[in-house]
DNA sequence: CTGTTAGCGCCTTCAA
DNA sequence: TTGAAGGCGCTAACAG
């Protein structure tokens, strides 16, 4: 499977220098002459110094190789300009629009992004949890899985901003973005119904997570406005994985009798979803409308071009980082007094693969 | 845009308790009775400690919330256990691969991974290895753009294993996992040659860059063994970003006589690629046979099928975290004498959207 | 403008 | 089995 090569040109010097380790504030100090704190100050721009004692502390800074101890810092000013972000994989748009702009933001702003992808697993989560409690995180962005409350409002209880995205945590007081599940759900089924379909599949997420039940919800009330009684053979809630879409489609419509179109509110679900639709050569949207949740871009190059409901990602990860900054920091921002509920808006996108029930 | 509601349900006493500070060994040391060594003894779980004693201390530092201080067991131990990991984006399946992987891997191992998404921006790599060092990372897998090779060294001569992976770092003497991309970009143009074709548009990476000349030579490799001379009008060199698809596109299908076959070598640009197909109605394969790089599941699921070189990034990214795991922590592997460089295979998967030329 | 002093929280000899 | 002492590298009063 596997080639070994030699290595590049030899680099004459570089791989013969003894193990060049960072010169600390005392190295620098002894070598000008100082005392640390002197060093201290010019390094950091704080308090006055001379003009002249400055430049030969840059210079000798400079030729021992110093670099200032993050570490060390942090303990002494009880500052580790670490944040966490917790989420569950990195190939959902929202996700990964997340760990993307969390990480440039706040990379911009002074701090660093501690990653952990957890898959929803709840004792990872809260393996996690506790390594950034010990690493005196500054802040923590998290897609709950909801199992880790007690975890979760330590942080809090501590003064640690948190801000909680996508589900809620239920029982405590976090502040928390939200997409507007309820009425992205409600646009889209009605969309379909206006359409003419009576016979709707639903996949649709965990029922115990924020997003599942709104979302059904919000399905459900359109049935109910359209004078139809939800169909629980229709309606398959499940975790936010590929499969839990191919399972559903199986279900549904390898039955005798599919329904007319198929809404895949769960946008890992759908990816299953396109897949087993695929593989069955069921024509979309002839045989069945086909609409999903959560746009990514090869859905309008898709044939034919996949409608979706787009629920606002990019903002919703705007608005997070945002936030967070907000509460980080010195003079920042306490937590909101009462914590504070964002929705994002949904929008539907609409495409080719819906269309009149045949 | 943007809602706002109330929040959830309130949590009586949550809310009110005092900033619940965590404690330091000194306030389990006090509470108990005990040194501080002690604790620490009893706590890491070194030395011998009476099994009496042992118990109160577990308790008192239930009691006091103790947390150990990553910070400063770092600053005393020299071990921060933070890992950096510089990708250009999140988007493309290698680089998405190697930071689920990583986080997952190195996680497991007690490491935690600092996240850098730098857009192949040489300033922002500057700027994140510098603060590598500052936290005293303990190890590095990066992507890297090539232009920081003296930061780079630093980590190696100061004894933190680094792990290159995708790009060569020139002139450095750094362990290396690349995709076998010459063979990669032979066998894609070999296919569309044995297919018929003899006009073949190729889109590849920044000429700077090992995947870019190294599919590049693979490609002319192939042409010249056909007996056909490389026509720079075909070949177009560009950044890893989709826009480099869509503008190649313009340039060679816009033009009065376009390819038979399209190579896109690129990852990222062939997003690019295929949006520009789309919104010209160019038929594939009938008007135009498209190859790409680099497995997506969703290639499988377009029609036609998207035919590709996969380029293995699974098992790159697998042996990447191997690698660097097998030089992390004491008693650890040194860097290869003569730094290794590793080739991962690639492989062409055959589906629907290569056909003869009309 | 600069030096001294005093820790931040932890680990680790060295004695008791 | 336990305690005392020292120091990792840095910052922040407080004196000079």
């Amino acid at each position: 499977m596997i080639g070994k090569k030699g290595g590049g040109p030899a680099r004459a010097g570089a791989s013969k220098a003894a193990p060049l380790k960072a010169g600390t504030l005392k190295d620098v100090a002894d070598l000008v002459g100082v005392s640390v704190s002197t060093v201290s100050r010019a390094l950091t721009g704080k308090g006055l110094i001379g003009k002249d004692t400055e430049e030969r502390i840059r210079k000798a800074a400079e030729a021992v190789n110093y670099r200032a101890n993050t570490l060390a810092r942090g303990l002494k000013t009880q500052r580790s300009r670490l944040i966490g972000l917790m989420v569950h994989n990195l190939v959902g748009t929202s996700h990964r629009l997340l760990a993307e702009l969390a990480q440039q933001r706040l990379g911009a702003a002074g701090y660093q992004v501690i990653l952990s992808v957890t898959s929803d697993d709840p004792e990872q989560e809260a393996r996690f949890l506790d390594t950034l409690e010990n690493y005196r995180a500054e802040g923590l962005i998290i897609i709950p899985t909801g199992r880790n409350g007690a975890r979760l409002a330590r942080f809090a209880q501590a003064g640690v901003p948190v801000v909680v995205v996508i589900r809620r945590q239920e029982e405590l007081e976090l502040e928390t973005i939200l997409h507007a599940n309820e009425e992205g759900a409600y646009a889209g089924t009605r969309y379909l119904l206006d359409l003419g379909h009576r016979d709707i599949g639903f996949i649709v997420g965990r029922a115990d997570t924020t997003s599942g039940r709104e979302r059904y919800t919000g399905h459900v009330r359109a049935l109910k406005e359209a004078g139809l009684r939800p169909d629980p053979s229709r309606i398959h809630f499940g975790s936010y994985r590929p499969e839990t879409g191919f399972r559903a489609c199986e279900a549904m419509l390898g039955s005798g009798r599919p329904p007319t179109a198929l809404f895949v509110a769960n946008h890992e679900a759908s990816m299953g979803a396109m897949k087993y639709v695929t593989e069955q050569g069921i024509a979309v949207p002839d045989q069945l409308s086909l609409l999903c949740y959560e746009d990514v871009p090869w859905f309008s190059w898709h044939k034919p071009a996949i409608s979706v409901v787009d629920s606002g990602s990019q903002r919703l990860a705007e608005l997070a980082v945002e936030r967070l900054l907000l509460r980080l920091g010195e003079g920042a921002a306490p937590a909101p007094a009462r914590p504070l509920e964002h929705r994002v808006d949904a929008g539907l996108i609409i495409r080719e693969s819906c269309a009149p029930p045949r």
